[in-house]
RNA sequence: GGGGAGAUGGCGGAGUAGUCAAACGCACCAGACUGUAAAUCUGGCGGCUUCGGCCUACGAAGGUGCGAAUCCUUCUCUCCCCA
């Protein structure tokens, strides 16, 4: 008892607080190590950061991993991960795991849900089944899973949206966050190691948002998640709402901002104060042959790269940057073939763990404000 | 030597008198992608353009016709069958 309330208490630790902007340092703990904060979590929706083994994610430098309850309860399903003996033995890592629960797929699934009070009513996009998620359910399931930070079901709006409609929708989900902390605490003894963050939804209305993280943050979560930010909406709004959400929370408690961002827009978080970020860009736009380097953008696809014997980034050790050149990569996606994806993806993760890395040391040297400028002044899109 | 079929944009291949600068693929050229229904999706793809059009085009040259990728004549080439 006395050992869990110490784990409980000391999840996040700050460390220090960049003197040129809200960027701060932090040490994550969780039942499967620690993480230094700010941290990015490449993205794993269906237990695999695609086209890439565990040893290559581990030669990316990625700590800490995201995996999608919902896509996993509907496949393989609860029985397999019981008897797989949860996510991490199931995918073979044996760092920090994260999971979303669903609320996301409200949003991107949303021709194929239903919300309602008690839950969601998904048509699997699968198979067309019915399923009927509830806020308990997707706890239980996390908890199955066995992973490290859980997410509560919570509802993602699209942008724009009416106030009244995120008036209506923040009720839900705060309710939902509610049964999600209640059915929490009833899990079994030896799972107690798991984590639960709250999440803060609100849209663009940043009264809104100070009211419903006034509500979450009251509901003691072991970290708080900034939701339903880079829907659609401009760059600007991305930020400000952000930073004055995270503003609204307690600074002592982990903050993560769900689903961003490219590397602009994790530097310009970080900067408000936000600690953990998760991403598909890295990997999804990797399989499409764009490449993120320290100079900026590459379409790896383009004619010009036909004759580039050059690595994807002179300054990049990846594996990719290492042994192949840019024309070799262009040849790979020309002829449709899978290493391309997994070089791009694979140069992509390490690049955004690299950036973190290099921001953190940054901000240890109060620097961070000039480091992220400098960035943007060489980044071309 | 005799008989038959056919030649369409970078390639494959529709179209067989007007609504054709020509379907559809492929190739090529760009763009998008932010808690992953994504190795996906979107757009462009003869030349010029003041974006309204204009010019050049369906093997070549002639012809019929208001009008031809589409019909006729000749030529060139390709493929198939028989000797």
């Amino acid at each position: 008892m006395e050992n869990r309330k110490r784990f409980r208490k000391t999840m996040f630790k700050l460390l220090h607080k960049d003197k040129t902007s809200k960027a701060r340092l932090g040490l994550l703990t969780t039942a499967h190590g620690k993480v230094c904060t700010p941290c990015f979590m490449p993205v794993g929706t269906q237990a695999t950061i695609k086209t890439l083994s565990a040893d290559e994610i581990k030669s990316c430098n990625a700590e800490m991993l995201m995996a999608n309850a919902y896509h996993l309860y509907l496949r393989p399903g609860e029985e397999v991960l019981k008897k797989a003996k949860g996510i991490h033995k199931f995918m073979s890592w044996d760092g920090p795991i994260m999971t979303d629960s669903g609320g996301y797929q409200i949003f991107s699934l949303a021709a194929l849900r239903k919300v309602k009070k008690g839950g969601v009513e998904f048509n699997s996009h699968i198979d067309g089944s019915k399923h009927f998620m509830t806020p308990e359910k997707i706890i239980e399931f996390q908890n199955i899973l066995g992973s490290d930070i859980m997410m509560p079901l919570d509802e993602c709006l699209h942008y724009p949206v009416s106030r009244n409609n995120v008036e209506e929708s923040l009720k839900i989900t705060f309710d939902w966050a509610k049964r999600s902390k209640k059915a929490f605490r009833k899990q079994k003894a030896e799972n107690r190691r798991q984590k639960l963050f709250g999440i803060i939804q609100g849209s663009t209305y940043l009264d809104l948002r100070k009211v419903a993280a006034a509500e979450i943050v009251g509901l003691d979560f072991d970290g708080y998640a900034i939701g339903g930010v880079a829907v659609g909406e401009p760059s600007e709004l991305i930020h400000e709402v952000t930073e004055y959400t995270a503003d609204l929370l307690p600074e002592k408690k982990v903050r993560y901002l769900m689903g961003v961002g490219t590397p602009l827009d994790m530097l310009d978080a970080i900067a408000e104060g936000i600690d953990l970020f998760d991403c598909v860009v890295p990997t999804r736009n990797g399989r499409n042959g764009q490449a993120f380097t320290w100079n900026g953008e590459l379409q790896l696809r383009n004619a010009p790269f036909k004759k580039d014997f050059d690595p994807i980034d002179k300054k990049c050790d990846c594996y990719a940057c290492k042994n192949h050149t840019r024309a070799y990569i262009r040849h790979l996606f020309n002829t449709e073939e899978i290493l391309g994806l997994r070089l791009v993806s694979l140069h992509n993760v390490y690049f955004y763990v690299k950036l973190i890395e290099v921001s953190r040391r940054a901000i240890s040297e109060n620097r961070f404000e000039e480091f992220k400028e400098e960035f943007r002044s060489r980044y071309k899109k």
